[in-house]
DNA sequence: TTCATATTCAACCATCTGGTTGACGATTGC
DNA sequence: GCAATCGTCAACCAGATGGTTGAATATGAA
């Protein structure tokens, strides 16, 4: 899991993974159509997304000629539990939350 | 602030580093007590302490001839609220959410 | 003063990173 | 079939990263 960590939070770390993985929140995206708002050339770009996809935050799949990206903001729920595990900056009232979560979903 | 994200990500990308903010979640530390469980030399170890103030993530007081070594958590808060952001790993129904807030806390 | 402790600095090294270019394989459209 | 498109691969490069060692600095203790 340590290992997960390093390389998801590897990922996160440069601006331009980041950039493209906000583009893919908004839909699933091509290679070349991620690519065409860099400047930089289309195989860093394949990198990066390789990048990404070794780290689990997006998949690949090959259609036809195409190679579809999808996010996969799961895998950033490790990162942001181990982060919260730090975490006097909550930004709620989590014992309020649970009592709210009891209510609008009763244990059996 | 993409900046601060980028030195904060890859902070935390390195486990040694990871384990040195689990260290100083407990107390404030010295720099040799820092590399004492660790099997690398104390000048590593300072490096490493250098990365993780230059991300925010700690700062560094010297009294006497110790220098010691503070967490300073709300350096994650940034990157938090940044993968908050992709939030489909949120556990509730946001909008059932924000209706509770809104009942506890009625804006004025 | 002198010695020991705490920490950093400087130089060095191997490896990783992020980029390039050009060639290549796979698929589609004419 | 043939040309164009999609994407990766391979080789290369400059610079960053993570480690080492030995010397240097600063403070504390005897």
């Amino acid at each position: 899991m340590t290992q997960r960590l390093d390389h998801v939070f590897a990922a996160l770390a440069d601006p331009t993974r980041r950039q493209i993985l906000s583009m893919l929140l908004e839909d699933d995206m091509a290679v070349t159509d991620v690519a065409e708002p860099f400047v930089m050339s289309l195989a860093a770009i394949s990198k990066h997304l390789a990048i990404l996809a070794n780290a689990g935050l997006i998949t690949q799949e090959k259609r036809g000629r195409v190679k579809w990206c999808k996010l996969e903001p799961d895998a950033m729920k490790d990162a942001s539990v181990w982060m919260q595990g730090f975490g006097q900056f909550e930004p709620v009232n989590l014992d309020a939350f649970e009592a709210f979560l009891a209510e609008q979903f009763p244990p059996d």
